[in-house]
DNA sequence: ACACTCTATCGAATTTATAGATGAACTTCA
DNA sequence: TGAAGTTCATCTATAAATTCGATAGAGTGT
């Protein structure tokens, strides 16, 4: 990699100049001789082999190649104030990196919605989504690669880990509208449901495993991963429970059916997990984390598409 | 702005010594001695508050600072390198940028199918794409502002512009579904068109004013825009010609019903529109916009997506 | 015509980066 | 375990760069 002894301040003087239209004046702002910015820009046009001002006015105007450069410059100097932005922000005790998991099973557009108006309160954070299902949740959480995540409650059992409950999703069977269970209206019986193979989330962590949550056939396939379980049940492999808010256009588009397993009506109406927030207690929440938790948790909304006030909304919505 | 003190030879140290994983490697990398690698990297982590590397350990480690800093520095000297490289490519004739303007009725696809490949092949010139109607295609090109346009030839006669015909756009006319003239099945009379409002495509630079082509009826709503007039038939406002291309989902769809115009049919069969490559004469062409108007002149097309070979297929293709 | 502002240029002073040498800590390999 | 080879921090002298301030020539505006 070869800068060609290029330097920032070559390329701040450049745009200052071209802000402000004089040599002068951003000597003046840039709080310099104007000598030196003379000579700066000078080198820059040596070093490229390229005229970047015409002097041959009063007032020195970009040339056609100056004009085609300075986007480049200008975008590589806000970086550099970005970056210089997030070391700030770390020096003053910011994670430097926020790290989240989220359970698979949780409405992204919660979190998608979380993430707009962070974004806007803390721009130099850099996040990093992970997302996961079932026990892989807390384990990343546990091990540290992850400092909050938002897990069912049940799989954070056993291990200490601070919850604090967010949202509970409603949990519906279905099945393809082509499948035979899709004709049955009313409650199915157990026995029924034991014809018909049901797909079943497992749990690649290990973490959950003993532990079975409404399996009621014999034959399941065992899916690691919820978006390939939704293909699967589209492609009329098997039954099995989605959250609903996955399947609402499917079941609105007659692709996928609800059914009513007779057990699962009998226990507790109709099933709804509870989704927490965890934390592990022996590690303190940095700021970033701390806000996105409570905004989380208090269940916030921030400004919708279509909502007035545009990027102002966003901005009042982040305090 | 301030960019407090950082320069850009701290950020290519910062990044070589992350990659070769020693301050000594880098330095050799770099053809310097090792103390100034040292040097550089101490002054950047006293400028930026921060420690960048855990020297603890035999060889140093990125600290999670430096770990989450490094993105935007590498990001940084990348830009840098495009940034000359976009000012070597000026000064070995390349043109600073290209503009070109595309005219609302050319399918849109096959311009973004050649600046794939464009982009790969001259990824350091700047592309401006406008879309005009009519005559104020031509228009752009003859003031200058565009290299080239692609217009409808009619459009460009009286100007000293060269032509290249690229494709032909097939018009057909349309209704809404629930328009009265979309129940007619066969010709359509011309007294019977005149009863109807006729959505038809003004054009906002006065170049073709004079000429009305394919204006059946009495009742003539103009309009400035081509995706106005496409909402506006989808809405039942009248009937109008449309490119075939761009109705034909809804025509699938059942939203629009292709009419078939008495006159329409007689002269010279379905109505195509030959649409041309212009520019002036006067200005030569810089090597981008050669290539870029060569590749559209002889119906090149890249390779699609879901083609095999990824970006490799890109290479080849922009040769 | 006059005062003002602009850019280019020059020399001197200052700031900054660099190589080279040295020492302490660590790794590797026998 | 010991010897040879690395790695990084530190120091000094030197080389390179940037900066200022002054000056000159040219354009602007009143």
């Amino acid at each position: 990699m070869n800068l060609s002894g290029l330097s920032l301040d070559q390329f701040l003087v450049f745009v200052t100049v071209a802000e402000t239209g004089s040599f002068s004046a951003a000597a003046r702002q840039l709080n310099r001789a104007q000598s030196a910015v003379t000579y700066a820009i000078q080198k820059l046009e040596d070093q490229l082999g390229v005229s970047l001002f015409d002097r041959s006015a009063y007032r020195p105007s970009l040339t056609e190649a100056g004009a085609a450069l300075l986007p480049r410059a200008t975008r590589i100097i806000s970086d550099v104030g970005a970056f210089s932005d997030q070391a700030r922000g770390i020096t003053e005790g910011l994670e430097p990196e926020l790290a989240i998991v989220v359970d698979a099973m949780f409405p992204m557009d919660r979190i998608v919605d979380a993430l707009r108006v962070f974004g806007v309160r803390y721009p130099t954070v850099p996040t990093r989504i992970f997302v996961a299902s079932m026990g892989a949740t807390a384990n990343l959480v546990i091990d540290g690669t992850c400092a909050i995540g938002i897990a069912l409650s049940f799989t954070s059992q056993g291990a200490e880990l601070i919850e604090h409950e967010i949202e509970t999703v409603r949990m519906v069977a279905v099945a393809s509208q082509c499948h035979p269970l899709a004709a049955i209206e009313g409650p199915i019986p157990n026995d029924e449901l034991q014809n018909y193979v049901q797909l079943v989330l497992t749990d690649p962590s290990g973490r959950t495993d003993k532990r079975d949550h409404g399996v009621l056939s014999r034959r399941n396939w065992r899916i690691g991963d919820l978006g390939a379980k939704h293909t699967m049940l589209l492609g009329g492999l098997g039954w099995g429970g989605m959250p609903l808010h996955m399947i609402q256009a499917d079941v609105a588009a007659g692709r996928l059916q609800i059914i009513r397993p007779e057990e699962w009506g009998t226990r507790g109406g109709d099933a709804a997990l509870s989704m927490c927030l965890i934390h592990r207690p022996d590690r303190a929440l940095g700021p970033a984390a701390r806000w996105l938790s409570d905004w989380l948790i208090s269940g916030k909304r921030g400004p919708q598409r279509g909502d007035a006030g545009g990027y102002r909304a966003l901005v009042d919505a982040a305090e």
